[in-house]
DNA sequence: CGGATATATTTTAAGCCTAAACCATTTTCC
DNA sequence: GGAAAATGGTTTAGGCTTAAAATATATCCG
């Protein structure tokens, strides 16, 4: 913690520094905002379905590979960090739209696997792609070492956040 | 478009620096919502309060200096960034809590002036005092120039979304 | 003036999201 | 074995959010 010793410039800064971390947290969920506004603007517009859709079918997508081809609802939940009914919820429809398909769980009767479709999985790899290609053109801006250093600044407010929730 | 739409040359480069751009979203994305959350659940925990009221009662304090004293509905909705039909709703239970008043705006009737009560003002001020404390905790990992490094890389990062927005 | 257009706002329908209560099954432990 | 606790999942009630339709008022222009 500073105290304030120098005389002019930097100074100030410090005692700014609430601020400065206030006008940093603003800029960045506003960002943000408008990076997560365009993407489901264009998954709305050009496949008729929501971010949350996509991210259940991104997670199927990437456990594929695994033993159970699939995951339950319980990973799934934990997975995009939101809550189990919503999963409920958005398994529903993404089971009524034939994207996705559910399974016993034979070693836990209370438990059932979510897996993609093959329908499911070709518009996955549609809606990815122009995900992907949408998220390109939004940091297309930001030459390569500017990339790297904004994931690393990230990756420390990571850190940070981990290590005020330990006491907070 | 126009620039990076020849053909072979740049594919690696750009598969690669789209996997980067990805996982860079993925992150920034990641601790926005963590920080999000923990917003919320702080001021429902000490203030039954949302994020969205709290942030309607910030506009309102920040626009108290000003000639009308308030803000209309849609310079809210504006500020906000959230839609019209939002912000109806969010100043109805702010009213129905006492925390805002609406007054008829004399130079056009379909607008009405939206401000804080005595008590809103009060309710506001603590939920800011904690509001920047808790903020102030969570970025408290990082240093004072890393803070500034990633606010102007965050800088670029906004002009980088506007400059893609011309064209997409 | 008066119709066309634009603006400010509300209403409506629908989806997302959560916490809390609830049910079914599994695990723990005596 | 069997009660108690834990876990997987669904349901419910309620708030947030939007787009689109509807309402009221204001402005523009012939």
């Amino acid at each position: 913690m500073a105290v304030l010793t120098e005389k002019h410039d930097g100074d100030f800064a410090l005692s700014q520094d609430g601020q400065v971390q206030l006008r940093l947290w603003l800029r960045m969920l506003s960002c943000t905002m408008v990076i997560d506004k365009r993407l489901r603007a264009m998954l709305g517009a050009a496949f008729d379905t929501t971010l949350p859709r996509f991210d259940v079918l991104a997670a199927l997508d990437r456990a594929e590979e695994t033993e159970l081809g699939g995951l339950t609802m319980g990973q799934l939940s934990r997975m995009l960090l939101v809550s189990n009914g919503n999963v409920t919820a958005l398994v529903q429809t993404l089971v009524r739209e034939g994207q996705v398909e559910t399974l016993p769980f034979a070693s836990d009767r209370r438990a059932q696997i979510v897996r993609l479709t093959p329908a499911g999985k070709q518009a996955f790899r549609a809606q990815a792609e122009r995900h992907h290609a949408m998220i390109g053109q939004l940091f297309a801006g930001l030459g390569p070492q500017e990339t790297q250093a904004l994931y690393q600044l990230l990756g420390r407010l990571k850190s940070s956040i981990a290590a005020s929730g330990d006491t907070a």
